[in-house]
DNA sequence: TAGATTGTTAATCGATTAACAATC
DNA sequence: TAGATTGTTAATCGATTAACAATC
Protein backbone atom coordinates (compact mmCIF):
# COMPACT_ATOMS: atom_id res chain seq x y z
CA UNK A 1 0.00 0.00 0.00
CA UNK A 2 2.55 2.30 -1.40
CA UNK A 3 0.82 5.92 -1.72
CA UNK A 4 1.43 8.63 -4.64
CA UNK A 5 0.08 11.25 -4.51
CA UNK A 6 -3.58 11.17 -3.99
CA UNK A 7 -5.50 13.83 -4.93
CA UNK A 8 -8.31 15.08 -2.17
CA UNK A 9 -10.95 14.18 -4.77
CA UNK A 10 -9.79 10.09 -5.00
CA UNK A 11 -9.95 10.51 -1.33
CA UNK A 12 -13.52 11.75 -1.45
CA UNK A 13 -14.54 8.84 -3.24
CA UNK A 14 -12.72 6.15 -1.24
CA UNK A 15 -15.77 6.05 1.47
CA UNK A 16 -18.53 5.09 -1.94
CA UNK A 17 -16.01 2.45 -3.35
CA UNK A 18 -15.87 0.81 0.47
CA UNK A 19 -19.57 1.12 1.00
CA UNK A 20 -20.42 -0.30 -3.08
CA UNK A 21 -17.89 -3.13 -2.05
CA UNK A 22 -19.42 -4.16 1.02
CA UNK A 23 -22.49 -4.72 -0.97
CA UNK A 24 -21.04 -6.66 -3.68
CA UNK A 25 -19.02 -8.59 -0.86
CA UNK A 26 -22.65 -9.64 0.90
CA UNK A 27 -23.38 -10.41 -2.17
CA UNK A 28 -21.06 -13.56 -1.91
CA UNK A 29 -19.38 -12.24 -5.31
CA UNK A 30 -15.53 -13.18 -4.95
CA UNK A 31 -14.38 -10.98 -8.11
CA UNK A 32 -15.14 -8.18 -9.91
CA UNK A 33 -13.18 -6.24 -13.16
CA UNK A 34 -13.06 -2.28 -13.35
CA UNK A 35 -15.90 -2.53 -15.96
CA UNK A 36 -18.82 -4.73 -13.90
CA UNK A 37 -17.80 -1.79 -10.67
CA UNK A 38 -18.11 0.93 -13.14
CA UNK A 39 -21.27 -0.05 -14.71
CA UNK A 40 -22.64 -0.10 -11.18
CA UNK A 41 -21.30 2.78 -9.54
CA UNK A 42 -21.92 4.73 -12.49
CA UNK A 43 -18.59 5.81 -13.02
CA UNK A 44 -15.73 5.06 -15.44
CA UNK A 45 -13.62 2.01 -15.34
CA UNK A 46 -10.39 4.23 -16.25
CA UNK A 47 -11.35 6.63 -13.23
CA UNK A 48 -11.71 3.29 -10.99
CA UNK A 49 -8.34 2.11 -12.02
CA UNK A 50 -6.56 5.38 -11.52
CA UNK A 51 -8.14 5.91 -8.39
CA UNK A 52 -7.15 2.40 -7.05
CA UNK A 53 -3.83 2.83 -8.38
CA UNK A 54 -3.01 5.81 -6.17
CA UNK A 55 -2.69 3.01 -3.39
CA UNK A 56 -0.87 0.28 -5.34
CA UNK A 57 -2.18 -2.59 -7.91
CA UNK A 58 -4.48 -4.32 -6.38
CA UNK A 59 -5.56 -5.47 -8.92
CA UNK A 60 -4.22 -8.41 -11.79
CA UNK A 61 -4.42 -8.79 -15.03
CA UNK A 62 -6.82 -10.97 -17.15
CA UNK A 63 -8.96 -11.33 -13.79
CA UNK A 64 -9.39 -8.18 -11.78
CA UNK A 65 -10.01 -7.75 -8.27
CA UNK A 66 -10.80 -9.91 -5.20
CA UNK A 67 -13.66 -8.18 -3.55
CA UNK A 68 -12.80 -9.55 -0.25
CA UNK A 69 -8.72 -8.17 -0.55
CA UNK A 70 -10.43 -4.85 -1.89
CA UNK A 71 -12.51 -4.47 0.79
CA UNK A 72 -9.69 -4.76 3.48
CA UNK A 73 -7.42 -2.53 1.71
CA UNK A 74 -9.61 0.28 1.35
CA UNK A 75 -10.46 0.29 4.67
CA UNK A 76 -7.41 0.27 5.92
CA UNK A 77 -6.37 3.10 3.80
CA UNK A 78 -9.45 5.04 5.57
CA UNK A 79 -8.15 3.71 9.13
CA UNK A 80 -11.21 1.59 9.77
CA UNK A 81 -9.23 -1.59 11.27
CA UNK A 82 -8.29 1.03 14.08
CA UNK A 83 -10.12 2.42 16.94
CA UNK A 84 -11.27 5.60 17.76
CA UNK A 85 -12.84 7.19 21.12
CA UNK A 86 -14.98 9.79 20.75
CA UNK A 87 -17.17 12.21 23.07
CA UNK A 88 -19.85 13.87 22.07
CA UNK A 89 -20.18 17.80 22.66
CA UNK A 90 -23.25 19.15 23.17
CA UNK A 91 -25.70 16.20 24.29
CA UNK A 92 -29.14 18.00 22.32
CA UNK A 93 -31.23 16.05 19.94
CA UNK A 94 -28.79 15.71 16.91
CA UNK A 95 -25.89 14.88 19.64
CA UNK A 96 -27.84 11.79 21.40
CA UNK A 97 -29.30 10.46 17.92
CA UNK A 98 -25.46 10.54 16.81
CA UNK A 99 -24.16 9.01 19.70
CA UNK A 100 -26.79 6.14 19.38
CA UNK A 101 -25.91 5.84 15.50
CA UNK A 102 -25.83 2.15 14.99
CA UNK A 103 -22.78 2.08 12.12
CA UNK A 104 -20.60 3.85 14.69
CA UNK A 105 -19.68 1.54 17.29
CA UNK A 106 -19.67 -0.68 14.85
CA UNK A 107 -17.06 1.24 12.54
CA UNK A 108 -14.40 1.67 15.78
CA UNK A 109 -15.89 4.76 16.64
CA UNK A 110 -16.30 4.32 20.75
CA UNK A 111 -18.11 6.75 22.63
CA UNK A 112 -15.70 7.21 26.00
CA UNK A 113 -17.46 11.03 26.85
CA UNK A 114 -20.26 13.17 26.57
CA UNK A 115 -20.36 16.92 27.34
CA UNK A 116 -22.91 19.53 27.51
CA UNK A 117 -23.98 23.06 29.44
CA UNK A 118 -27.75 22.16 30.29
CA UNK A 119 -28.79 21.12 34.09
CA UNK A 120 -31.35 19.23 32.37
CA UNK A 121 -29.39 17.03 30.38
CA UNK A 122 -26.06 16.14 33.12
CA UNK A 123 -26.20 13.74 34.75
CA UNK A 124 -27.95 11.37 32.03
CA UNK A 125 -26.68 8.65 30.56
CA UNK A 126 -26.17 8.35 26.97
CA UNK A 127 -25.32 5.25 25.11
CA UNK A 128 -23.32 4.06 28.47
CA UNK A 129 -21.25 7.20 29.07
CA UNK A 130 -23.12 9.88 31.73
CA UNK A 131 -23.42 13.53 30.24
CA UNK A 132 -21.48 15.93 32.29
CA UNK A 133 -20.94 19.63 32.21
CA UNK A 134 -18.04 21.26 29.77
CA UNK A 135 -16.30 22.19 32.48
CA UNK A 136 -15.19 19.14 33.69
CA UNK A 137 -13.53 18.57 30.35
CA UNK A 138 -10.53 19.75 31.02
CA UNK A 139 -10.02 17.30 33.71
CA UNK A 140 -11.40 14.22 31.54
CA UNK A 141 -10.18 14.41 28.89
CA UNK A 142 -6.50 13.67 30.21
CA UNK A 143 -8.69 10.66 31.48
CA UNK A 144 -10.26 9.53 28.35
CA UNK A 145 -7.67 10.77 26.04
CA UNK A 146 -10.49 11.11 23.17
CA UNK A 147 -8.96 11.36 19.55
CA UNK A 148 -12.58 12.64 18.30
CA UNK A 149 -14.83 15.14 18.95
CA UNK A 150 -18.30 15.49 17.76
CA UNK A 151 -19.79 18.94 17.90
CA UNK A 152 -23.09 19.63 18.14
CA UNK A 153 -23.72 22.99 20.00
CA UNK A 154 -24.92 26.29 19.13
CA UNK A 155 -23.11 28.08 16.18
CA UNK A 156 -21.43 30.73 18.47
CA UNK A 157 -19.95 28.62 21.04
CA UNK A 158 -18.56 26.23 18.01
CA UNK A 159 -15.03 28.57 17.50
CA UNK A 160 -13.89 28.71 20.94
CA UNK A 161 -14.40 25.54 21.98
CA UNK A 162 -12.63 24.26 19.22
CA UNK A 163 -9.97 26.26 20.49
CA UNK A 164 -10.28 24.20 23.66
CA UNK A 165 -10.37 21.00 22.37
CA UNK A 166 -7.26 21.64 20.14
CA UNK A 167 -5.75 22.49 23.13
CA UNK A 168 -6.70 19.39 25.01
CA UNK A 169 -5.31 17.11 22.28
CA UNK A 170 -8.25 16.14 20.17
CA UNK A 171 -7.08 14.75 16.92
CA UNK A 172 -10.14 15.11 14.27
CA UNK A 173 -13.34 17.02 14.93
CA UNK A 174 -16.61 16.14 12.94
CA UNK A 175 -18.51 19.14 12.98
CA UNK A 176 -21.85 19.62 12.94
CA UNK A 177 -22.16 23.58 13.92
CA UNK A 178 -22.85 26.39 11.43
CA UNK A 179 -19.51 27.55 12.11
CA UNK A 180 -16.72 27.27 9.38
CA UNK A 181 -13.82 26.34 12.14
CA UNK A 182 -10.66 27.33 11.17
CA UNK A 183 -8.55 24.04 11.90
CA UNK A 184 -6.22 24.31 14.70
CA UNK A 185 -2.86 22.83 13.85
CA UNK A 186 -2.86 19.52 14.11
CA UNK A 187 -6.04 18.65 14.19
CA UNK A 188 -8.46 17.63 11.40
CA UNK A 189 -11.73 18.81 10.58
CA UNK A 190 -14.53 17.24 8.80
CA UNK A 191 -17.79 19.65 8.57
CA UNK A 192 -20.91 18.26 8.40
CA UNK A 193 -22.76 21.21 7.37
CA UNK A 194 -26.79 19.81 7.18
CA UNK A 195 -27.95 22.70 6.26
CA UNK A 196 -25.98 22.96 2.93
CA UNK A 197 -27.17 20.02 1.79
CA UNK A 198 -30.88 21.34 2.72
CA UNK A 199 -30.20 24.31 0.47
CA UNK A 200 -28.28 22.11 -2.44
CA UNK A 201 -32.01 20.54 -2.13
CA UNK A 202 -33.96 23.56 -1.96
CA UNK A 203 -32.46 24.88 -5.13
CA UNK A 204 -33.01 21.15 -7.00
CA UNK A 205 -36.44 21.55 -6.65
CA UNK A 206 -37.18 24.83 -7.37
CA UNK A 207 -35.36 25.38 -9.83
CA UNK A 208 -36.52 21.96 -11.69
CA UNK A 209 -33.33 20.02 -11.30
CA UNK B 1 -31.00 36.63 -12.60
CA UNK B 2 -30.28 35.13 -15.63
CA UNK B 3 -28.23 32.12 -15.76
CA UNK B 4 -25.62 31.03 -17.63
CA UNK B 5 -24.34 27.74 -18.07
CA UNK B 6 -24.07 27.00 -14.30
CA UNK B 7 -22.06 23.96 -13.44
CA UNK B 8 -22.57 21.60 -10.45
CA UNK B 9 -19.03 22.85 -8.46
CA UNK B 10 -20.50 26.64 -8.11
CA UNK B 11 -23.81 25.45 -7.22
CA UNK B 12 -21.96 23.62 -4.67
CA UNK B 13 -19.80 26.77 -3.19
CA UNK B 14 -23.54 28.94 -2.87
CA UNK B 15 -24.50 27.41 0.41
CA UNK B 16 -20.88 28.95 1.76
CA UNK B 17 -21.37 32.51 0.41
CA UNK B 18 -24.89 32.48 1.75
CA UNK B 19 -23.59 31.42 5.47
CA UNK B 20 -20.52 34.06 4.65
CA UNK B 21 -22.57 36.79 3.61
CA UNK B 22 -25.62 36.04 6.74
CA UNK B 23 -22.57 36.45 9.13
CA UNK B 24 -20.99 39.84 7.59
CA UNK B 25 -25.05 41.32 7.27
CA UNK B 26 -25.00 40.51 10.72
CA UNK B 27 -21.76 42.81 11.50
CA UNK B 28 -23.52 45.15 10.20
CA UNK B 29 -21.18 45.37 6.98
CA UNK B 30 -23.37 46.89 3.98
CA UNK B 31 -20.54 46.35 1.31
CA UNK B 32 -17.84 44.15 0.53
CA UNK B 33 -15.25 43.58 -2.38
CA UNK B 34 -14.58 40.75 -4.10
CA UNK B 35 -11.37 41.05 -2.42
CA UNK B 36 -12.44 41.43 1.29
CA UNK B 37 -14.70 38.03 1.21
CA UNK B 38 -11.65 36.11 -0.96
CA UNK B 39 -9.71 36.86 2.26
CA UNK B 40 -12.58 35.96 4.88
CA UNK B 41 -13.15 32.74 3.20
CA UNK B 42 -9.88 32.15 1.81
CA UNK B 43 -10.82 31.35 -1.39
CA UNK B 44 -9.33 33.60 -4.61
CA UNK B 45 -11.41 36.88 -5.58
CA UNK B 46 -11.50 35.40 -9.23
CA UNK B 47 -13.44 32.62 -8.58
CA UNK B 48 -16.06 34.78 -6.22
CA UNK B 49 -16.41 37.46 -9.41
CA UNK B 50 -16.61 34.17 -12.12
CA UNK B 51 -19.47 32.22 -9.52
CA UNK B 52 -21.19 35.25 -8.96
CA UNK B 53 -21.35 36.12 -12.81
CA UNK B 54 -23.07 32.86 -13.50
CA UNK B 55 -26.09 34.41 -12.33
CA UNK B 56 -25.83 37.98 -13.91
CA UNK B 57 -23.82 40.98 -12.21
CA UNK B 58 -24.61 41.69 -8.86
CA UNK B 59 -21.67 43.90 -8.60
CA UNK B 60 -20.87 47.73 -9.58
CA UNK B 61 -17.51 48.45 -10.83
CA UNK B 62 -15.20 50.54 -8.21
CA UNK B 63 -17.52 49.95 -5.21
CA UNK B 64 -18.24 46.13 -4.74
CA UNK B 65 -20.90 44.34 -3.94
CA UNK B 66 -24.06 45.22 -1.72
CA UNK B 67 -24.00 42.42 0.98
CA UNK B 68 -27.69 42.89 1.74
CA UNK B 69 -28.81 42.52 -1.83
CA UNK B 70 -25.90 39.63 -2.70
CA UNK B 71 -27.22 37.72 0.46
CA UNK B 72 -31.02 37.89 -0.90
CA UNK B 73 -29.85 37.29 -4.45
CA UNK B 74 -28.26 34.45 -3.53
CA UNK B 75 -30.85 33.15 -1.07
CA UNK B 76 -33.80 33.03 -4.00
CA UNK B 77 -31.20 31.23 -6.38
CA UNK B 78 -31.03 28.40 -3.62
CA UNK B 79 -35.03 28.60 -3.29
CA UNK B 80 -35.04 29.83 0.12
CA UNK B 81 -37.48 32.58 -0.38
CA UNK B 82 -40.10 29.59 -0.74
CA UNK B 83 -42.44 27.43 1.82
CA UNK B 84 -41.47 23.67 1.29
CA UNK B 85 -43.83 20.84 3.05
CA UNK B 86 -41.87 18.03 4.87
CA UNK B 87 -42.27 14.55 6.22
CA UNK B 88 -40.16 12.54 7.83
CA UNK B 89 -39.83 8.97 6.98
CA UNK B 90 -38.48 7.08 9.62
CA UNK B 91 -39.12 8.83 13.25
CA UNK B 92 -36.19 7.10 14.79
CA UNK B 93 -33.34 8.98 16.62
CA UNK B 94 -31.92 10.46 13.29
CA UNK B 95 -35.25 11.66 12.25
CA UNK B 96 -36.41 12.68 15.71
CA UNK B 97 -33.29 14.86 16.07
CA UNK B 98 -33.99 16.62 12.32
CA UNK B 99 -36.72 17.67 13.22
CA UNK B 100 -36.33 19.01 15.45
CA UNK B 101 -33.25 20.89 13.85
CA UNK B 102 -33.87 24.86 14.86
CA UNK B 103 -32.46 26.19 11.03
CA UNK B 104 -35.33 24.27 9.54
CA UNK B 105 -38.77 26.28 10.35
CA UNK B 106 -36.82 29.07 9.83
CA UNK B 107 -35.48 28.36 6.33
CA UNK B 108 -39.24 27.55 5.26
CA UNK B 109 -39.02 23.69 5.31
CA UNK B 110 -42.39 22.92 7.54
CA UNK B 111 -42.96 19.25 8.57
CA UNK B 112 -46.09 18.28 7.62
CA UNK B 113 -45.81 14.61 8.53
CA UNK B 114 -43.91 11.83 10.14
CA UNK B 115 -44.07 8.46 9.45
CA UNK B 116 -42.60 5.22 11.10
CA UNK B 117 -43.59 1.54 11.19
CA UNK B 118 -42.73 0.88 14.78
CA UNK B 119 -45.39 0.41 17.19
CA UNK B 120 -43.58 2.42 20.18
CA UNK B 121 -43.03 5.58 18.09
CA UNK B 122 -46.60 6.00 16.19
CA UNK B 123 -49.13 8.20 17.99
CA UNK B 124 -46.57 9.92 19.40
CA UNK B 125 -45.95 13.78 18.46
CA UNK B 126 -43.35 15.33 16.67
CA UNK B 127 -42.48 18.82 16.23
CA UNK B 128 -46.35 18.95 16.22
CA UNK B 129 -47.40 16.55 13.86
CA UNK B 130 -48.41 12.49 14.85
CA UNK B 131 -46.21 10.17 13.90
CA UNK B 132 -48.23 7.80 11.78
CA UNK B 133 -47.85 4.29 10.09
CA UNK B 134 -45.92 4.29 6.51
CA UNK B 135 -48.67 2.29 5.17
CA UNK B 136 -50.79 5.06 5.86
CA UNK B 137 -48.86 7.19 3.33
CA UNK B 138 -50.77 6.59 0.52
CA UNK B 139 -53.76 7.74 2.07
CA UNK B 140 -52.13 11.13 3.53
CA UNK B 141 -50.00 12.37 0.85
CA UNK B 142 -52.77 13.57 -1.60
CA UNK B 143 -53.62 15.22 1.32
CA UNK B 144 -50.79 16.65 2.84
CA UNK B 145 -48.28 17.51 -0.30
CA UNK B 146 -45.72 17.08 1.16
CA UNK B 147 -42.49 18.30 -1.11
CA UNK B 148 -39.81 16.61 0.49
CA UNK B 149 -38.88 13.64 2.24
CA UNK B 150 -36.29 13.04 5.24
CA UNK B 151 -35.59 9.62 4.63
CA UNK B 152 -34.30 8.49 8.12
CA UNK B 153 -34.85 4.42 7.91
CA UNK B 154 -32.50 1.28 7.80
CA UNK B 155 -30.44 0.96 4.61
CA UNK B 156 -32.98 -2.40 3.53
CA UNK B 157 -35.91 -0.52 2.86
CA UNK B 158 -34.92 2.87 1.55
CA UNK B 159 -35.09 1.73 -2.15
CA UNK B 160 -38.54 0.26 -1.66
CA UNK B 161 -39.44 3.63 -0.20
CA UNK B 162 -37.80 5.96 -2.42
CA UNK B 163 -39.22 4.14 -4.90
CA UNK B 164 -43.22 4.52 -3.69
CA UNK B 165 -41.89 8.35 -2.34
CA UNK B 166 -41.78 8.72 -6.57
CA UNK B 167 -44.96 7.22 -7.17
CA UNK B 168 -46.89 9.19 -4.76
CA UNK B 169 -44.98 12.31 -5.92
CA UNK B 170 -42.16 13.96 -4.16
CA UNK B 171 -40.24 16.47 -5.49
CA UNK B 172 -37.03 15.83 -3.50
CA UNK B 173 -35.68 13.53 -1.12
CA UNK B 174 -32.90 13.71 1.18
CA UNK B 175 -31.08 10.90 2.17
CA UNK B 176 -29.82 9.71 5.40
CA UNK B 177 -29.74 6.22 4.62
CA UNK B 178 -26.64 3.91 4.06
CA UNK B 179 -27.94 2.98 0.21
CA UNK B 180 -27.48 5.11 -2.86
CA UNK B 181 -30.52 5.74 -4.21
CA UNK B 182 -30.91 5.88 -8.24
CA UNK B 183 -33.16 9.13 -8.61
CA UNK B 184 -36.67 8.03 -9.92
CA UNK B 185 -37.22 10.41 -12.92
CA UNK B 186 -38.22 13.79 -11.70
CA UNK B 187 -37.14 13.81 -8.29
CA UNK B 188 -33.87 14.76 -6.91
CA UNK B 189 -32.00 13.25 -4.36
CA UNK B 190 -29.41 14.61 -1.86
CA UNK B 191 -26.85 12.13 -0.03
CA UNK B 192 -26.15 12.89 3.20
CA UNK B 193 -23.88 9.90 3.78
CA UNK B 194 -22.68 10.50 7.46
CA UNK B 195 -20.72 7.71 7.46
CA UNK B 196 -18.81 9.04 4.55
CA UNK B 197 -17.49 11.84 6.66
CA UNK B 198 -16.43 9.81 9.37
CA UNK B 199 -14.64 7.53 7.31
CA UNK B 200 -13.15 10.53 5.72
CA UNK B 201 -12.28 11.88 9.45
CA UNK B 202 -10.56 8.29 10.10
CA UNK B 203 -8.81 8.63 7.58
CA UNK B 204 -6.95 11.95 7.96
CA UNK B 205 -6.25 11.48 11.72
CA UNK B 206 -4.74 8.33 10.71
CA UNK B 207 -2.35 9.42 7.71
CA UNK B 208 -1.87 12.25 10.11
CA UNK B 209 -3.77 14.61 7.72
C1' DT C 1 -11.40 63.06 -13.29
C1' DA C 2 -8.78 59.38 -10.85
C1' DG C 3 -9.24 55.27 -8.26
C1' DA C 4 -11.35 51.14 -7.40
C1' DT C 5 -13.27 47.06 -8.57
C1' DT C 6 -16.14 44.54 -11.42
C1' DG C 7 -17.22 41.47 -15.60
C1' DT C 8 -15.05 38.71 -18.81
C1' DT C 9 -11.59 36.73 -21.71
C1' DA C 10 -7.33 34.10 -21.90
C1' DA C 11 -3.88 31.08 -19.59
C1' DT C 12 -3.05 27.58 -16.38
C1' DC C 13 -3.79 23.90 -13.78
C1' DG C 14 -5.76 19.59 -12.30
C1' DA C 15 -8.78 15.93 -12.87
C1' DT C 16 -11.07 12.75 -15.90
C1' DT C 17 -11.17 9.81 -19.81
C1' DA C 18 -9.20 7.17 -23.59
C1' DA C 19 -5.88 4.15 -25.31
C1' DC C 20 -2.80 0.53 -25.22
C1' DA C 21 1.24 -2.06 -23.88
C1' DA C 22 2.24 -5.18 -20.06
C1' DT C 23 1.00 -9.38 -17.99
C1' DC C 24 -1.75 -12.65 -15.51
C1' DT D 1 -1.23 -20.06 -25.89
C1' DA D 2 -5.22 -16.81 -26.38
C1' DG D 3 -8.23 -13.86 -23.89
C1' DA D 4 -9.07 -10.75 -20.45
C1' DT D 5 -8.14 -7.01 -17.81
C1' DT D 6 -4.98 -4.37 -15.31
C1' DG D 7 -1.45 -0.49 -14.72
C1' DT D 8 0.00 3.52 -16.81
C1' DT D 9 0.88 6.99 -20.20
C1' DA D 10 -1.17 10.38 -23.29
C1' DA D 11 -5.18 13.22 -24.71
C1' DT D 12 -9.13 15.66 -23.37
C1' DC D 13 -11.97 18.12 -20.74
C1' DG D 14 -13.47 21.24 -17.18
C1' DA D 15 -12.57 24.16 -13.51
C1' DT D 16 -9.64 27.57 -11.41
C1' DT D 17 -6.71 31.47 -11.65
C1' DA D 18 -4.63 35.51 -13.79
C1' DA D 19 -5.01 39.54 -16.39
C1' DC D 20 -7.06 43.53 -18.01
C1' DA D 21 -10.40 46.36 -20.42
C1' DA D 22 -14.89 48.27 -19.15
C1' DT D 23 -17.20 51.22 -16.08
C1' DC D 24 -19.01 52.94 -11.87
Amino acid sequence: VTDKKVSKAVIKRLPRYYRYLQTIKNEGIVRISSMELSTRMNVTASQIRQDLNCFGGFGQQGYGYNVEQLYAAIGEILGLDKQYKTVIIGAGNLGRALANYAGFERRGFNLVGAFDVSDDIIGTMLNGVEVMHIDRADEMFPVLKPDIAILTIPQRYAAATAAKLARLGIKGIWNFTHAELNAPEGVYVEDAHLSDGLMTLSHHITSGK
